[in-house]
RNA sequence: GCCGAAGUGGCGGAAUUGGUAGACGCGCUGGACUCAAAAUCCAGUUUGGCUCAAACCAAGUGGGGGUUCGAGUCCCCCCUUCGGCACCA
């Protein structure tokens, strides 16, 4: 007979409903536990059985923590905003909202049917304008906050217009600089772009990837898609929102070191930020009084600058450019934009193009030409470098295709063959730094470079500012209003949320403008204040804007005067244990960081980082080891396994397949077999009539199998702890496996094993707990205890090895002494056989373990 | 190319302050129950050799070297797979 799990699993899963038994309580005086999972963006296919790992290793650790004693917080939400719901408006006219709540409805659904014991008044939707109107006041937060790099955080804007006002620009690194009378006599728009190359976030003029027969910018990451669909995408300079993360990329590598988190995430994150020592150096042009700069963390070979190469988009090109170079470079520049940074990035080839005009190297005070070349990237630096091709692969390569000079300004080791040498040695042809190895050298040129105040020691960054606009509808609305007099203003805080207008259609707005632009009654406003006439930000938030924060309004879902309250914030954050997938280790993770930090600096929130300890859940392969696709038809789905198997298999399946952190392929044998061991521990409780089995009763346990249970208690604790649920399983399983040989089962013992089982198979450990006449749901009973010594076995198997080998065991009693131990190895047959006749060099004994005798050949 | 993770039976995986490799589950084989099947239960199951069998012997944790009484575990080199980055000066 099968077990009823389906009935079971309905029960229970009501019971709780009913009894709200996973309502968290805000109770300060008990120890609490954030427990995180990442929210899904509920699409419109449903569930996958990707979703489950990494909710139900959460939900098992909140369970079992829960009869711990401890206070958990434990909620879910939507990340419900997204390109999908709105392209699916665009072919259908419906809208987005409604789309978005049906998949609400179907994940919500489906992740009950998992009896996950998330605290569902807690349930938050980034779509929601209750929820959004905080999205849209942190950003007016970031928008009115600079970056104080005296001070080393964010803070209001408000304090910069006083200080301008009272002081000027003193202080602050500005070129022109300004007195305070200076900036009070200065326009609103001059103060006001003044102060926007402070914001944290500002409106910048980039290069995107437009494309033009789609009517939107395109990601990077969306580029090849498109194109070979015949679609032309072409980079161009557009207005776009941006948010300072670069003022934090210190910090955010700083901080990064304290976290809990995987090595690759962090690593990734490393990478990202991209810290690289070196210096600034000016390059004065020949004949015209500018200078270049350019960026570079090899300036101990500046005597091998060759040649010099500027970005196309580098903003001199047009200054530094002959009459006679005119035409060709502008032709150049031309193909450039065409191609993505990714493109350009493919094309080994390196290509480039003479300008016409010369700098001087201020070391060797000689002249040296200047190229425009894709391989210098406008993004990074200073978007212009000095070659120095004998110790650069790139510049080398370049050098060679173009006949440039090339000088070794570092002695390579006399085997060395290659081209460029990248390696330590002693400098040569340098002038004052011959003969010093890198580091000696680096720190002498920086030091005559800033004393003859040709540049300075600067860190630089890969990480960029982050773009954060996008030509979409189905996004939280920014809250800016551009004025007729060309000033921006932002909402008040009171205005929020807000809301998106409706739209009849949901259709590109033709221009390189959002759909939301396509609603005039709402773009066009008059501002109450000034009269002037306006028009509101079309540009919608990138989906990560509502992910950034989340984890904060968990924390007081409901109050309408702050994001979140800050006694409460101050008990639950922060986060102890947040699982999700590997996919977000940057974006999402960062940016999360990022707006954490900013809200830290502001006073928001107390503590620095939000996400403590970080785990990321493997990817479950089809049956066949391939990435589940419907392409491939191997795709499982949730509700399927639930409906044949119930959803404590499925729970259990997925955390006994192997470690959390891996991938693993699914199999339904695998999940049979999980099932069948459901199937015995009910068997084993509950006869065919539905009673407690008779076997049960009110025995004391065997000193044998008393030691199996402290044994399992033991080890399934210590591994939910340790988030290894596999081999809790197993020793599940074990215990079982022995308890299903006893005639007489001790009643006391069981009853405390039906609690170990809860946190994994929760319905069936319900509904046994309920059989053996306790009333109350086991959610909150106390998690069973061991006792150390009672682990212990009284007995050991020990090894006798010759020479290494296993040739014979023995059982003794615990902690025999070692001569005795060396004296039963060396009287043992199998020992002998192989030691008589032989001498014995050495005997090595390990108590509980083993004893190795070693002999000589003869 | 660079960074990171990982390679253990037919399969998923256990086992690391160096000390019995293969726990637990799947699959497979044999048996019990059954008219039969399903379900369930019991036994066996790394490979090879020798065996009716046991015992025994040999090999064995991607490959090759090394350290050690002893290596899946530590060190060096290499290979493969997966994930990320990609002209970042």
């Amino acid at each position: 007979m099968k077990y009823p799990f389906l009935d079971i699993e309905k029960k229970w899963q009501d019971y709780w409903e009913r009894h709200q038994t996973f309502k968290t309580v805000d109770n300060p005086s008990k120890p609490k536990r954030y427990i995180l999972d990442m929210f899904p963006y509920p699409s419109g296919a449903g569930l996958h059985v990707g979703h489950p790992e990494g909710y139900t290793a959460t939900d098992i650790y909140c369970r079992y923590l829960r009869m711990k004693g401890i206070n958990v917080l434990h909620p879910i939400g939507w990340d419900a905003f997204g390109l999908p719901a709105e392209r699916y408006a665009m072919q259908t006219n419906i809208h987005p909202r409604i789309t978005t709540e049906q998949n609400i409805a179907t994940f919500t659904r489906q992740i009950k049917m998992l009896g996950l014991s998330y605290d569902w008044s807690r349930e938050v939707d980034t779509t929601d304008p209750k929820y959004y109107r905080w999205t849209q006041w942190i950003f007016l937060k970031i928008y009115n906050s600079w970056y104080d790099l005296r001070q080393q955080k964010a803070r209001s804007i408000d304090a910069l217009i006083r200080e301008f006002e009272q002081k000027g620009s003193e202080g602050l690194s500005l070129e022109p600089g300004f007195t305070a009378e200076q900036w009070r006599k200065k326009s609103k728009k001059e103060q006001q772009d003044i102060l926007a190359d402070f914001r944290l976030a500002y409106v910048a003029e980039i290069p995107v990837n437009w494309c033009e027969g789609l009517g939107t910018v395109l990601a990077n990451e969306e580029v090849e898609e498109w194109r070979e669909k015949g679609y032309t995408v072409e980079r161009r300079p557009m207005k776009q929102w941006m948010m300072r993360i670069t003022a934090y990329a210190e910090r955010l590598l700083e901080d990064s070191k304290e976290l809990d988190w995987p090595l690759s995430t962090l690593d990734q994150q490393k990478n990202w930020i991209g810290r690289s020592e070196g210096a600034e150096i000016h390059f004065p042009i020949k004949g015209n009084g500018e200078t270049v700069t350019v960026f570079t963390t090899r300036p101990d070979t500046i005597f091998g600058a060759t040649y010099m190469v500027l970005a196309p988009e580098h903003p001199l090109v047009n200054v530094i450019t002959t009459q006679q170079q005119k035409n060709a470079v502008e032709e150049y520049r031309k193909q450039a934009a065409l191609k993505s940074e990714f493109e350009r990035g493919i094309d080994k080839d390196k290509s480039g193009i003479f300008s016409g005009s010369y700098a001087i190297n201020p070391a060797t005070k000689k002249e040296i030409p200047i190229w425009i070349a894709d391989y210098v990237l406008m993004g990074y630096g200073t978007g212009a470098i000095m070659a120095v091709p004998g110790q650069d692969e790139r510049d080398w390569e370049f050098a060679e295709r173009f006949g440039l000079p090339i000088i070794r300004t570092v002695q390579p080791p006399s085997d060395f063959k290659g081209k460029p040498y990248l390696g330590d040695g002693p400098a040569i042809n340098s002038d004052f730094l011959n003969g010093l190895y890198i580091d000696k050298a680096k720190v002498k040129i920086i030091e005559w470079v800033e004393s003859n105040k040709l540049g300075t020691r600067k860190i630089n960054y890969k990480l960029r500012d982050w773009l954060f606009s996008r030509q979409r509808y189905w996004g939280e609305p920014v809250p800016i209003i551009h004025l007729e007099d060309g000033t921006m203003k932002p909402l008040d805080e009171s205005e929020l949320p807000l809301l998106l207008p409706e739209l009849e259609k949901f259709q590109p707005s033709g221009t390189t403008e959002s759909p939301l632009a396509l609603a005039t009654d709402w773009v066009n406003v008059v501002d109450k204040q000034t009269g002037l006439k306006g028009r509101r930000e079309t540009n919608t938030m990138p989906q990560w804007a509502g992910s950034c924060w989340y984890y904060l309004r968990y924390i007081d879902p409901d109050n309408d005067r702050v994001l979140c309250d800050p006694a409460k914030e101050k008990y639950w954050m922060p986060v102890d244990l947040y699982i999700g997938g590997a996919e977000h280790a940057v974006l999402h993770l960062m940016y999360a960081r990022f707006w954490h930090k900013v809200l830290y600096d502001l006073g928001y929130v107390t503590t620095k980082e939000p996400f403590m300890k970080l785990l990321h859940q493997g990817t479950i392969l089809g049956e066949d080891n391939q990435k589940m696709s419907k392409s491939r038809g191997n795709v499982v789905n949730p509700d399927e396994v639930v409906l044949e198997y119930g959803a404590d298999s499925m729970r259990l399946f997925e955390m006994f397949m192997g470690p959390l952190e891996d991938s693993k392929p699914w199999s339904t044998r695998g999940v049979e077999g999980v099932y069948r061991f459901l199937n015995r521990v009910w068997r084993v409780f509950v006869t065919e009539e539905g009673a407690i089995d008779p076997s049960i009763q009110d025995v004391p346990a065997s000193p044998e199998f008393e030691r199996l249970y402290h044994q399992t208690v033991k080890k399934v604790g210590e591994d939910i702890e340790a988030l290894r649920f596999n081999t809790a399983i197993s020793q599940m399983m074990i215990f079982l496996n022995e308890t299903m040989k006893l005639e007489k089962k001790p009643r006391a013992l069981l009853e405390q094993f039906v609690l170990l089982l809860a946190p994994f198979a929760p319905h069936i450990a319900e509904e046994l707990w309920n059989k053996l006449e306790h009333s109350e749901s086991l959610a909150y009973a106390p998690w069973p205890s061991y006792t150390a010594e009672k682990t212990i076995e009284d007995t050991v198997e020990v090894v006798f090895q010759v020479n290494g080998k296993v040739r014979s065991k023995a059982v003794v009693a615990l902690n025999t002494a070692e001569g005795d131990l060396e004296d039963l190895a060396k009287n043992d047959t199998h020992v002998k056989r192989h030691v008589d006749g032989k001498r014995i060099t050495r005997t090595i004994v390990v108590k509980n373990k083993l004893v190795n005798i070693v002999i000589s050949p003869n």
